[in-house]
DNA sequence: AACCCGGGGTA
DNA sequence: TACCCAGGGTT
């Protein structure tokens, strides 16, 4: 390991395994201080924090579907999303009420579906389990599928003004910088330092505003990369910066390079003269992107291509079909390369399997697709002859 | 407690 | 390409 001058946490942990902590605190010279870092922290954020549509709403549901959103999910894309869907269900009620099509309709773009799946599921828990009121403490909370550690922290604290801690990615930053904690953050050790940290200084007064500025403060000041030490307003708390490279911490592993890659091949069946129709079906359920509407597709693990006649017998039918060109996409875990063909079909046409379905090609842009399915429909459409 | 899962955006 | 993103579920 790379040696850091001046920084006790890693040539000398001051935490790590087997420290707890009130030894972190006190290590740390922190003991009678928290109500000051609260205090500035606090101010800061107030000053400062982004006017976000999910805040100051008043209104749990509100929160909940934030919080599932940004699960793993920046704020900035998630801001046109929850707005939509505020419109589209405003309450609990209408969204259990809804069809998982709907649903995934408006999570369209957004990634992770499960959590659409996850969260319509619980929102029909909420309405036939606790007439339509969202839990209100953390036990409850954390029953409703999709809510973890972290989600029912936040909607505890900040719906319901409860001292619940939280530990995001944004947290774990700032505090393995504040406290100088070594080692893999994602560690069992370090995971329960963060928590009990989370849990020690959570302002019990403010707990939801305290939360969110220490998220904030992750996400605009406390930065991977190039944090803005000299605006912090807590920086006079923070070894990371009495150390001169805050960057160093916290120690993230490298994950690995190397991307399994899957071969696609999609026909983009466009059915012909009166209107513009395009065929499409859902992925196989428990897959990737499951559930969500694809172009007629056969794929595989490796590199090469399944060929133009097993989507045919796939289809139940011939296919006719021009090559169009290839889209690369590639996941944090995998790479997919497809190769894209263009059939124009005449009408009358069966399609022999059930789960293939014309629908309007106005209509795709709101379809139950992934982001994936929009690129290969955007390459299309920009190779056809106009 | 370890492991798996998984979409998208960006420097 | 590497890394990050207001993680959760399963075993």
């Amino acid at each position: 390991m790379r040696r850091r001058r001046g920084l006790r946490g890693v040539d000398q942990p001051v935490c790590g395994a087997g420290a707890g902590v009130s030894e972190v605190l006190v290590a740390s010279g922190w003991g009678e201080r928290k109500d000051e870092f609260q205090r500035a922290l606090l101010s800061w954020f107030w000053r400062a924090r982004r006017d976000l549509p999910w805040r100051g709403v008043g209104d749990p549901y509100a929160t909940w579907v934030s919080e599932i959103m940004l699960q793993q999910t920046q704020v900035i894309t998630v801001i046109d999303y929850f707005q939509r869907w505020m419109a589209r269900f405003p309450d609990v009620q209408s969204l259990a009420a809804a069809d998982e099509e709907e649903v995934l309709e408006q999570w369209s773009g957004l990634g992770y579906y499960r959590r659409a799946r996850f969260l319509h599921r619980a929102a029909k828990v909420v309405v036939d389990e606790h007439g339509g009121a969202i839990p209100s403490t953390l036990e409850g909370l954390r029953r409703l599928p999709g809510v973890g550690p972290y989600t029912a922290g936040a909607i505890a604290s900040i719906a319901f003004g409860l001292p619940a801690p939280i530990v995001d990615g944004n947290v774990i930053r700032v505090f393995a910088r504040l406290f100088a904690i070594a080692g893999d953050p994602r560690s069992t050790a370090n995971q329960k330092i963060f928590w009990e940290l989370a849990e020690a200084l959570v302002d019990r007064n403010k707990p939801g505003d305290f939360n969110e500025a220490l998220m904030e403060l992750g996400a605009r000041v406390c930065a991977p990369r190039s944090p803005a030490c000299l605006l912090c307003p807590v920086r006079e708390y923070c070894a990371g910066f009495a150390s001169g490279e805050p960057e160093a911490l916290p120690e993230v592993a490298r994950r690995s390079a190397v991307k399994p890659m899957r071969a696609l091949t999609v026909v983009v069946h466009r059915r012909g003269t009166s209107g513009r129709d395009m065929l499409v079906g859902p992925r196989e359920a428990g897959g990737l992107l499951a559930g969500m509407l694809e172009f007629p597709t056969v794929e595989r693990e490796g590199t090469r291509w399944p060929e133009l006649d097993e989507v045919a017998s796939l289809l139940g039918m011939p296919i006719v079909a021009e090559e169009v060109g290839e889209v690369t996409h590639i996941f944090s875990h995998r790479r997919l390369q497809t190769r894209m063909y263009a059939a124009e079909i005449d009408a009358p046409v069966t399609v022999a399997e059930e789960r293939w379905r014309w629908v309007p090609e106005l209509e795709l842009g709101q379809a139950a697709i992934s982001a994936l399915t929009r690129k290969i429909y955007e390459r299309w459409k920009t190779s056809e002859p106009v």
